[in-house]
DNA sequence: AGCACGCCGACT
DNA sequence: GTCGGCGTGCTC
């Protein structure tokens, strides 16, 4: 028999099978990992077919199967092709993206983790007769006595001396497989669904590949409603994918499913150590566990028998992968749900246009929680002019901000400040020449970090001393300007000396756990105010926040791309969400400067529908989604001239090749047009059904990997324009 | 990808 | 004279 075998390496190149033969005395699946001696070395690689025969004279055997009880199944294979058509990866690559670190095909070496047992060797009367005969042997009888009593002793945790009786071959030492990650032992805690949850849950057909829009406003339980969902398939003897977008909300999410599933759970995400992934992963692959709960590539588990999918907070732009393989782990879990005939839960306060079009045109069912639960109020939403506050010399507090953080300090309830910046200013600059810091590798403006006095590149990560003189004119005229976190946490604490303060955005949350801490810290109530970044706009659930203040509303709403008023909406609704969860009134300020902007009535009314309405008029106008598929391309070179003259000589050729409905933008500069020192210049194409446009763009792509300083970044239904 | 083979420049 | 630069070509 021979098989045909993927390699390891994942360049577009080798993007084929070479076939080996099967020795007679391997067993060889379909999905097994081998290794295979490959243009004189030994790599690894994927079987992917296994046939009698072979056009080929010589071939060279297969030497070894790697981790035989763990295989690509026949659902995951197939899936790898599709990841491959839809982000145009090689198919390596695809299989790399959905394997854990420890299981990737290449050298590897084995995570499992072993605990030693010292146990017994001979019947129960070998021994006594031997403690009989070897009275004066205290050190050994203790041992036996020990285990006649208890079966096993931990090796770890014995000093013992227990050689003498291996050596007598009464106890031998037996290893244990272990799971790095144990489910903790919680009392089950059963819950109700309100009328309206039990609608939903009743609407779901759980035998039928549907995709369901579950719309509901924050605090309506939409939970609950997953969790449900969930216990009706495991009833069934089936299993289910939950997506939450971030690791932070794997925590809370996590300990509310093991509080009702128990330790059926299986946890996937990028935070996990690779031994930790490798356990949760063999756990998934033994039918050991029935539910899995992770962020974006959790979708690829390797689950059997699946019954349901839920991707909680469907809207949030995590599900996307932003580098290669460019995929979203929405179009995987509906390609999922087909392959598995189970219905996929979308579910959001504040669906993606996308996904709420669909709904409209009936490809989604719609499914919707209009109530919170125990009607909890919304939040009162005010809007503040900041451009009067500054003729009062407030830049970063507005009167009445200030006034109601007082107010809510006295009373001892929580407050939330949300500014979308980390760091302490976004400018530096020079007050004498104009001299501006810049990246020399992304030409942007550096962000100036109070706490470790330096200058970071948001981007690359460049990072850069501050000096006390100018480089350019050398006056002692630097200066910063533009709000981040940071010195809004430093102007808090000078309002507010004895507040406890704290400030979560990705520079203070970066250690394991510390994220963990400082969730537990507003829990326990140690904190009063929190300052963050859209990092505390999501799912944290605490009853004492009833104070909701957005510093700059303006920050997220001005970025250059066609979705920012649906981000804007979608972020404000959502930290203004956070406020107002239990019976206490409270409130949310949103601070800006352009107070008339039609967008702040709508969050202030909580209008969803009214947004999308608004949306979709501009939407249509302008050819975007929903009305349009959107595909980009960059043309990437470290040499300017090069990038720009193959980015003109691609879009030409797509302007000929292309269904006539379909619309080419540009070459122009991307957005971040110099990064890491690469220029980038992209195209857009606009399209609606083009089964011409994937076969130019697969063609060009194929052209340009023979090309050595030039590169294309492909990214069909990219997130960011 | 990675390695072998192959053809032209500066050096123990 | 060689050592070694990286430009094609091939791998079951």
């Amino acid at each position: 028999m021979y098989a045909d075998v993927l390699i390891q390496y994942s360049t577009k190149e080798l993007d084929k099978t070479f076939t080996y033969k099967i020795p007679t005395n391997l067993t060889v699946f379909i999905g097994n990992k081998v290794k295979v001696q490959f243009n004189n070395k030994k790599i690894y690689g994927i079987v992917l077919n296994i046939k009698a025969s072979t056009e080929y004279d010589e071939v060279l055997e297969i030497l070894e199967v790697i981790n035989p009880e763990i295989i690509l199944n026949q659902e995951l294979i197939e899936l790898g092709k599709y990841l491959k058509d839809i982000t145009l990866c090689s198919l390596m690559k695809a299989y790399q993206t959905m394997l854990p670190t420890g299981l990737k095909v290449k050298e590897t070496s084995s995570l499992d983790k072993y605990i030693e047992f010292i146990e017994l060797n001979k019947d129960r009367e070998v021994i006594v007769e031997y403690i009989r005969n070897h009275k004066k042997s205290y050190k050994q009888i203790e041992i036996l006595e020990y285990l006649l009593e208890n079966k096993k002793i931990n090796k770890k945790d014995t000093n013992l001396v227990y050689k003498k009786l291996l050596e007598k071959d009464l106890i031998k030492i037996v290893k244990k497989r272990i799971y790095r990650l144990e489910s903790y032992n919680y009392n089950k805690v059963n819950y109700e669904l309100t009328e309206e949850q039990q609608s939903v849950v009743d609407k779901v057909e759980l035998n039928k590949k549907n995709t369901y829009l579950l719309y509901g406003v924050t605090g309506s339980g939409k939970t609950i409603v997953y969790i449900d969902l969930i216990k009706k398939v495991l009833g069934l003897n089936k299993t289910a994918i939950m997506l939450v977008p971030e690791i932070s909300l794997t925590a809370q999410m996590v300990e509310r499913l093991y509080k009702t599933f128990g330790s059926s759970v299986a946890i996937l995400h990028s935070r996990l150590s690779d031994g930790e992934k490798y356990d949760e992963y063999t756990k998934i692959v033994k039918n050991e566990v029935s539910l899995v709960v992770g962020t974006r590539s959790a979708i690829f588990a390797p689950i059997n028998n699946l019954g349901l999918i839920v991707i909680d907070e469907e809207h949030s732009s995590t599900y996307k992968q932003e580098s290669n393989p460019r995929y979203n782990a929405i179009d995987i879990a509906k390609w999922r749900s087909e392959f598995n005939n189970c219905p996929l839960i979308l579910g959001s306060a504040t669906p993606s246009l996308e996904s709420f079009a669909r709904a409209q045109k009936k490809v989604y069912k719609l499914l919707e929680l209009k109530s919170r639960v125990k009607n909890y109020s919304l939040p009162h939403i005010s809007i503040i002019d900041m451009s009067k506050e500054m003729k009062k010399r407030n830049f970063i507090f507005s009167d009445e901000l200030k006034k109601e953080l007082e107010k809510n300090l006295k009373i001892k309830q929580q407050t939330m400040l949300l500014l979308n910046r980390r760091g302490f200013s976004t400018i530096v600059s020079c007050q004498n020449c104009g001299y501006t810091y810049k990246c020399p590798h992304c030409e942007i403006t550096l962000t100036y970090h109070k706490s470790t006095n330096n200058l970071r590149c948001h981007y690359c990560g460049y990072t850069k001393i501050l000096e006390k003189y100018c480089p350019n004119c050398k006056e002692d005229a630097i200066r910063s300007f533009g709000l981040g976190t940071e010195k809004i946490e430093e102007e808090t604490k000078k309002l507010f000396p004895y507040a406890r303060i704290i400030r979560m955005d990705r520079d203070t949350t970066t250690k394991k756990n510390s994220h963990e801490t400082y969730i537990k810290m507003i829990e326990k109530e140690e904190v009063d105010i929190i300052i963050g970044t859209q990092m505390i706009s999501k799912g944290l659930d605490f009853p004492k926040i009833s104070l909701v203040g957005v510093i700059n509303a303006d920050e997220s709403l001005n970025l250059p791309d066609f979705r920012s008023s649906e981000r804007t909406f979608s972020l404000l609704s959502q930290v203004s969400g956070r406020a107002g969860r239990s019976g206490i009134e409270s409130k949310v300020l949103i601070q800006t400067y352009n107070p008339d902007n039609e967008i702040f009535n709508l969050i202030k009314n909580n209008d969803y529908i009214g947004l999308y309405n608004n949306e979709m008029v501009i939407r249509k106008k302008l050819k975007y989604p929903p009305y349009y598929y959107i595909l980009g391309i960059k043309v990437c070179s470290k040499n300017y001239d090069l990038a720009s003259k193959h980015a003109i000589k691609i879009a030409s050729y797509l302007k000929n090749n292309v269904e006539e409905t379909t619309i080419i933008l540009g070459p122009s500069t991307a957005n971040m047009f110099k990064f890491n020192n690469i220029y980038r210049f992209q195209i857009i194409i606009k399209y609606k059904y083009d089964n011409l446009l994937f076969k130019s763009v697969k063609f060009i792509d194929d052209m340009y990997i023979k090309e050595k300083d030039v590169y294309l970044e492909i990214d069909n239904n990219p997130i960011n324009i």
